[in-house]
DNA sequence: CGTCGGTTTTACCAGATGGTCAAAATGCGT
DNA sequence: ACGCATTTTGACCATCTGGTAAAACCGACG
């Protein structure tokens, strides 16, 4: 039996952050439906029974990843301070987004798969979470624009830049590669420089 | 027997473009695994067999669609025209871009789908065709900066940021939805002028 | 040593899925 | 209406997949 969430053993440890770890790594390059449980499994070094001792089943262990992504995805969003020098918020929040698609390039597809296909399971939270900070935020945006510290932008369209832009080198990592030739060319100084100008440009009053 | 092609039956070119269509639906929707043939014949208004006659398995009619697709793809990019206005131009590609994505949808998350799965089908098309398309318009970008047409920035990461600008409406759609509160709201003319203000200031030379 | 909670394995199942095949039905030119 | 090629169907398979049950294993502690 699964013990009632008291403790947890040693080895409950080890395991359950091995088939998080797998799941992720297959989750996110398969797709939901793609992935097998045979396959994290064996990924986690473990029997498929063995791994539903842990999760009750695909889509729980699925649901539990998709948590504990959209507080990691949020972070940053969260730490713009609203009473900071306004391109330089933009700018660090940009910034930090890259370093997440660099760093993490499978949380950010794994959350790319799930919105494709409608995001069955976390659309409560986008409607809700997401849109109430965003909310937030846009508000930020606006009382930047007033107080004439940035360029009148929508900022939700800008919010929606920033997220296309960033998220695009770790989703469409193939195509970034295939196009810019290998797999041993780092696109991201490049692109690092590329958005510090975009948005440095933008937001940047008066023309 | 699948006749040799020599001329195609009304009721071979009805089926097959029901079945084309109903494919996009549904793969778009599911992704390649996530999609069942039982599924997109029923779509298509016939049987799983009858289905397997036009197209001898899944991974062809997949096949199929996707090299249609690449093309359509590529076609705005070639519509650039190196000796046009260079902002127009650039612009102008901006907008066919998001009207595609405005009423392409499908298409546009069909291939998202297979880029963030590693593109296991079109890795050749985009390291072939699709690279040397970017080589080619990358050569003409820098032409129009050499000659002071627009500002200095790099042709790749400008290519990339359009593509995942206006496909991020398309392929995020429920997460915009989402954020922009409902299905019943209108993103593309705000993303439109959105985007139209941002390649503006980002190209226009000098600042 | 024994036993007891926690862990792992072996064997298994039911349903889904991609695909096959031969026969039946249908269209179509004559 | 006839005969042929095309189209459609129904029955069927092998395999894969998520999940279950119960037995075996293991390590700590009395």
């Amino acid at each position: 039996m699964q013990q009632r969430a008291r403790t947890a053993t040693r080895i409950q440890r080890k395991n359950t952050a091995a088939i998080l770890e797998a799941a992720l790594e297959v989750f996110s390059a398969h797709g939901y439906r793609g992935a097998t449980v045979d396959q994290i499994a064996q990924a986690a070094g473990l029997s498929k029974p063995n791994l539903l001792y842990y999760f009750p089943s695909k889509e729980a262990l699925h649901m539990t990843l998709l948590d504990g992504l959209l507080e990691t995805w949020l972070d940053p969003l969260k730490a713009m301070d609203p009473e900071g020098e306004p391109l330089e918020e933009i700018l660090a929040y940009v910034r930090r987004k890259l370093e997440m698609s660099r760093d993490f390039p499978r949380e950010s597809r794994l959350f790319a798969n799930e919105i494709i296909q409608g995001a069955p399971r976390i659309a409560p939270a986008l409607s809700g979470e997401l849109k109430a900070l965003v909310d937030d935020m846009a508000g930020v945006i606006n009382g930047w624009i007033a107080s004439g510290k940035i360029a009148e932008v929508d900022p939700y369209h800008l919010i929606f830049s920033i997220w296309s832009l960033t998220q695009h080198y770790a989703d469409f990592d193939v195509q970034v590669h295939a196009v810019l030739g290998g797999p041993e060319v780092d696109p991201y100084p490049a692109a690092q420089a590329y958005l510090e100008t975009l948005f440095t440009r933008m937001l940047t009053p008066k023309g």
